[in-house]
RNA sequence: GGGACCGUCGGCUAGUUUGGUCUAGGCUUCGAGACUCGGACUCUCGAGACGGGCGUUCAAAUCGCCCCGGUCCCA
């Protein structure tokens, strides 16, 4: 067996479709457009994958909140350039029951107009600040384009949103660079590939200062955002006047940020470590470890049986996650299929050449490789084996995703690369609005931005539309 | 906002051109059983659909209108 990536690439919408319901992970049935179910097991994978976020912002201060889901239209049109972004995307409750509403509520597009009447009432002076709080909820967007499963819902389930207040600038900066460490750190556990690129002024979040967004490459070429981090300045604080009362008794206008990951999230980990046999799940985050199942043959079942069950037994009290297949209906074949497309990153075959060596036959999801080893081992080697699988994942992630941002100096290569999908090029810049506009109609593409990832170099050159002397590299791309 | 297209078992589809062979066929899936099992084995049996409404007609999956749902393209 080998480990292909021909549907993953060349049919990656129908190969993510099928394979979210293959996989079991999720139900995109669900009778209303850009909503879908999330099965147990997506379920689990999708718990798994929060609480690493949960462990990363309750070990850097944030506190767990949950605001809720009705914001009054006051509320929201109280920022103008907020309201202008979002309106237009709101579901609206209109109706009481059979009364018409004198306020419409809309559903949270996202909780920036949730929270600050809150924090008005909250925050009363610098002892109150910094405050970091955040949530894990469902936002809704009205989105009119094709919606598609888990990478643009109309109900996005798991957005892990973010809300800080701070009492200067400076401390703004600094929990804007906080954030975009935790979510670096967040997408390195998961084996994320990722680019984290300044968005430009005219695709900043709608009401920000500045945008900062991570993004990954799928396999059809196309970008991803997967994760935002936004700049609010004091935007929100005047619009709902959010003051504090500073060390010389003056009342300030408070500053703020506000970050989040979508339910994209979990996509980015399926996407980025699939192939055309369906997902493989990282081991930190797989509700199943291990997968054990029996090769029997009639002579000796009871014999092999009781050896999976001592093995199980074993790998269970070592703390790994491990499930026991003793479905008698279906062959052994047939059982390697059904958990390699829930992507069960190890499984352990037990048959009679096994038992009459006392050993196991281990076999990784992410490269169909086999080896083997003892009963008394498989603890140990199975350990060991999660962590070279994990970090497998990531240099194979990260080398795929490498090898698909290009840098190009010509605007004929970087049309012919867009039009080709073929991945992220990085070009050079003047900056100037004007020519980010125009490259991005005449590629037909979105810039991502500026990159924050990239070691300084010496920008040398012209832009690519103007001919003038380019001051930055950026990025650009087909997006989803 | 403007335009194009599509809707058939759980999934993927054939059938619509030219109304009648279709109370609908195939692959897959699911269930029962036999067989045996180191890559989805095979066999038997079974489950399962024309998105909804109205109309035209002797006859509608097929034609018309409306609704609902979905997809794509352009602004």
């Amino acid at each position: 067996m080998v480990v292909k990536r021909k549907k993953w690439s060349e049919d990656f919408a129908e190969w993510f479709r099928s394979t979210l319901i293959d996989a079991t992970v999720m139900d995109y049935r669900y009778p209303i457009k850009g909503c879908g179910v999330w099965l147990p097991y997506g379920f689990k994978i999708r718990r798994n994958i929060l609480q690493i976020l949960r462990d990363l912002l309750d070990s850097t201060g944030h506190e767990e909140t949950l605001f809720p889901l009705l914001i009054p239209e006051s509320s929201l049109a109280k920022e103008s350039t907020h309201v202008q972004g979002f309106e237009e995307e709101c579901f609206w409750v209109t109706h009481g029951g059979l009364t018409p509403l004198k306020v419409k509520y809309a559903l949270r597009p996202t909780s920036e107009t949730a929270i600050a009447p809150m924090l008005k009432l909250w925050i009363r002076s610098h002892k109150d600040l910094p405050l970091k709080l955040y949530q894990v909820v469902n936002i809704f967007r009205y989105e009119t384009k094709a919606t598609r499963p888990l990478l643009r819902m109309r109900e996005v389930a798991t957005f892990k949103e973010a809300h800080t207040t701070h009492a200067t600038r400076e401390e703004v900066e600094a929990q804007v660079m906080e954030a975009v460490n935790i979510y670096k750190e967040f997408f390195d556990e998961l084996g994320v590939p990722h680019l984290v690129s300044k968005r430009p002024k005219w695709d900043t979040f709608a009401g920000a200062e500045y945008s900062i967004a991570f993004d990954m490459v799928c396999p059809d070429g196309r970008s991803l955002q997967i994760g935002t981090v936004h700049n609010l300045g004091q935007t929100f604080s005047k619009a709902f006047d959010i003051t504090y009362e500073n060390m010389e008794g003056k009342q300030e206008y408070v500053w703020q940020a506000c970050y989040g990951i979508s339910g994209r999230g979990v996509a980015g980990v399926l996407i980025s470590h699939g192939d055309d046999q369906g997902f493989v799940i990282p081991p930190s985050i797989a509700p199943i470890q291990v997968v054990i199942i029996p090769i029997i043959y009639k002579e000796i079942e009871e014999q092999i049986n009781k050896t999976c069950e001592d093995v199980a037994k074993r790998l269970k009290v070592a703390n790994i996650k491990v499930e026991l297949d003793l479905r008698a209906d279906l062959t052994p074949g047939a059982k390697f299929y059904y958990w390699e497309r829930r992507g069960v990153p190890i499984r352990v075959e037990i048959g009679p050449r096994d038992v009459k060596q006392n050993e196991v036959t281990i076999v990784r999801r992410d490269t169909l490789e086999k080896q083997n080893c003892t009963i008394g081992e498989v603890t140990t080697v199975i350990r060991t084996l999660t962590e070279e699988i994990m970090e497998d994942l990531r240099g194979k992630a990260w080398r795929w995703m490498r090898d698909n941002v290009r840098r190009v100096d010509s605007l004929e290569e970087t049309k012919q690369l867009l039009a080709e999908k073929t991945g992220v090029v990085e070009v050079l810049w003047c900056k100037s609005r004007d020519c980010g506009l125009k490259l991005e109609k005449e590629t037909n593409a979105r810039i991502l931005g500026i990159p924050l990832d990239l070691e300084e170099r010496m920008i040398d050159g012209k832009c690519i539309s103007c001919g003038r002397k380019a001051t930055h590299i950026v990025r650009v791309a087909i997006a989803y």
